[in-house]
RNA sequence: CGGGGCAUGGCGCAGUCUGGUAGCGCACCUGCUUUGGGAGCAGGGUGUCGGGGGUUCGAAUCCCUCUGCCCCGACCA
């Protein structure tokens, strides 16, 4: 297409309230226009962008025999009360009413809509298992919509929701929708890995996201190098230390420790290594009082696995600092396990020193050479820290490692939690009316168009893989409006390109050289052609990968040929 | 929802404290020159200073109020 034939909006300076890399890029390369908080226009680069995504997406899911249908985007209450989302699903629902004063809320996810298809539409187990999807826009009210499309209030997902007679044919096609989540990000060209994913209080047996790579991203993943293990931090197993607790080697003593209230200070002031160090959290019980977590000096709580511990009030709270010098006599910093009233709960590796140095339950003072069953009960170990780096992997191979990802997409083993709810059933073999078992896995596709930025981008602007790109080729003709002979060239390898199948952008701008240059630069085009009179002179056309550090002249006469094959053997 | 901040031409900002009739850079339009990395000169247009109300001879500026937006915390594709 000719560049002066499509709005492209490109922004020389960053616009004031674009926070991350890919919300600046896509504002200045023109890509999308904010029309409120978390609601934007697509212009017609960035929807080329998103249409190519949904493709790939698409070829993919019904290759793996999902259906398309699509769902409306504004859904009766009625569906909602019926599983009790209505009430569950908080502010985050954005409800409406028509003109009859009916409830009506904008879908922010559509298990409902789907099971009551289902419910109607099938009868017999002959019909499954069949999985339905949908690209469509979302509606989500967030709290605070932020970072330009990566985490907006529309969004575009594809969801797809799958029906099961049994959980073994709901395996197989989770399975199956892993296996074409891997199809997909790997044809989009992206960096990503499957993280085990927390199933949260919706219940369910499996449940896996998939990231995107970069530093940038929201959430930390720990991985395995050795083998393929990765998980959210929250949810990284921390392994017991395969070592045993050494024998106690010196007596308990009192230190006086003035003003030191952290780890750290104690470290210094102590001269002792913050892994030989203890430190106490006394947390909210779950039926009133308090309950103490022991965890070693240089971890970090984890404050989900914490929750998930009996007699632990869920989610956490820390005590109050007046509960606790009522409970422990002290204040927060100088709180130990020894002589404490209270239950008292010991992370794995805490619970293998010897010798260690604690708070003494005494406002500026502290105990060293403590070790445990000596001088405090013998501890119950329990797995409540973050995972850090150089942890052993959880499944036993290779040690871990960590990065940051964006989540963009999430396969989850729903059960029987909306067709119970909705009386979804289907008859078996036996003429008996079964729940189904669904399976639901999303990918967020107008938020991956940012992802793919995050993870890919220069000072100059967008790097875009091939796949995804709004244009695979860029033509920059140099002063063309001064040159006819350059003029006819220009448009006559314009159309040799076009009949080659590649998708060309030509800069047909009456524009110097170097904006011309800038712009294609910043909208991330993978190749470009330069073609001037001097090349002409020569019979060259010069090419340059938006990678490349160099430019190279090529003949003009092959230059369709050797583009064709430069784009056909890029990495999908 | 709590805490902080912003709102002045298409974009980025100054002017607000100390009231006197709106300005800079970029962009845009016209002409000439220029043309291998965001050109130069000349000319031009661009604003209900977020809305409403008040104080004042006079309000972008002071006061009240409403709205929108951004940043920091708990959720999610």
């Amino acid at each position: 297409m000719r560049f002066t034939k499509l709005l492209i909006p490109t922004l020389r300076e960053v616009p004031a309230d674009a926070e991350i890399i890919s919300h600046q890029l896509m504002l200045r390369a023109g890509l999308i226009r904010k029309l409120a908080a978390g609601i934007y226009t697509w212009l017609p680069l960035g929807l080329r962008v998103l249409r190519k995504i949904e493709n790939i997406v698409r070829e993919e899911m019904n290759r793996a025999g999902a259906q398309e249908v699509l769902m409306s985007g504004v859904l009766p209450a009625e569906l909602w009360q019926e599983s009790s989302r209505w009430d569950q699903y908080g502010p985050e629902l954005l409800r409406l009413k028509d003109r009859h004063e009916r409830d009506f809320c904008l879908g922010p996810t559509h298990e409902e809509v789907i099971t009551d298809l289902v419910r109607r539409e099938i009868r017999s187990y002959k019909q499954l298992p069949a999985n339905f999807y949908q690209i469509q826009m979302k509606f989500r009210d967030e709290i605070r919509p932020r970072f330009g499309v990566m985490r907006a209030r529309e969004f575009l997902m594809k969801d797809a929701y799958s029906f099961h007679l049994t959980q073994e044919s709901l395996t197989d096609t989770y399975q199956e929708m892993h296996q074409t989540y891997t199809r997909i990000f790997s044809r989009l060209g992206l960096r990503f890995r499957a993280v085990l994913a927390d199933t949260g209080n919706i219940g369910g047996s499996g449940s896996q996201e998939f990231h995107v790579l970069a530093e940038t991203g929201e959430d930390r993943i720990a991985y395995s190098d050795a083998s393929d293990y990765a998980a959210n931090v929250e949810m990284a197993e921390a392994l017991a230390p395969a070592r045993p607790r050494p024998a106690p080697g010196i007596p308990m003593g009192v230190v006086n420790t003035p003003d030191v209230h952290t780890i750290e200070a104690l470290s210094v002031f102590l001269n002792v290594p913050a892994e030989q160090t203890v430190k106490t959290l006394i947390v909210d019980a779950a039926e009133g009082g308090v309950l103490a977590l022991v965890l070693r000096g240089d971890h970090e709580l984890n404050a989900v696995k914490a929750a998930k511990l009996a007699g632990v009030a869920s989610p956490l709270r820390m005590a109050d600092p007046a509960v606790i010098r009522q409970h422990v006599g002290c204040d927060v910093g100088s709180i130990g396990p020894v002589g404490l009233k209270c239950p008292v709960r010991v992370d794995r590796a805490a619970a293998v020193l010897a010798d260690f140095v604690c708070g003494a339950n005494e406002d500026g003072k502290h105990l060293t050479g403590v070790n445990w069953g000596r001088d405090c009960p013998e501890p119950l170990p329990v797995d409540i820290r973050n995972v850090v780096e150089g942890d052993p992997s959880p499944d036993g191979k290779g040690t871990l490692r960590m990065t940051r990802g964006i989540e963009v997409g999430h396969i989850f083993q729903l059960g029987t939690k909306y067709s119970k709810a909705m009386k979804a059933t289907c008859l078996d073999e036996k003429g008996r009316a079964v729940e189904m078992i669904m399976g639901c896995y999303g990918i967020g596709v107008s938020r991956l168009v940012a992802a793919a930025i995050e993870q890919s981008h220069d000072e100059r602007g967008i790097i875009w893989p091939e796949a995804i790109a709004p244009f695979t080729v860029a033509l920059v003709p140099v002063s063309m409006q001064k040159s006819e002979r350059l003029r006819l060239v220009v448009e006559e390898l314009y159309g040799r390109l076009c009949a080659g199948g590649i998708e060309v952008l030509f800069d047909d701008r009456q524009e110097r050289l170097g904006v011309m240059l800038n712009d294609i630069e910043l909208l991330g085009i993978p190749h470009r052609l330069v073609l001037s009179d001097r090349g002409l002179d020569a019979g060259t056309v010069e090419y340059q990968g938006r990678r490349d550090i160099a430019r190279q002249d090529l003949p003009l006469v092959s230059i369709v040929e050797y583009l064709q094959g430069r784009i056909a053997s890029a990495p999908a």
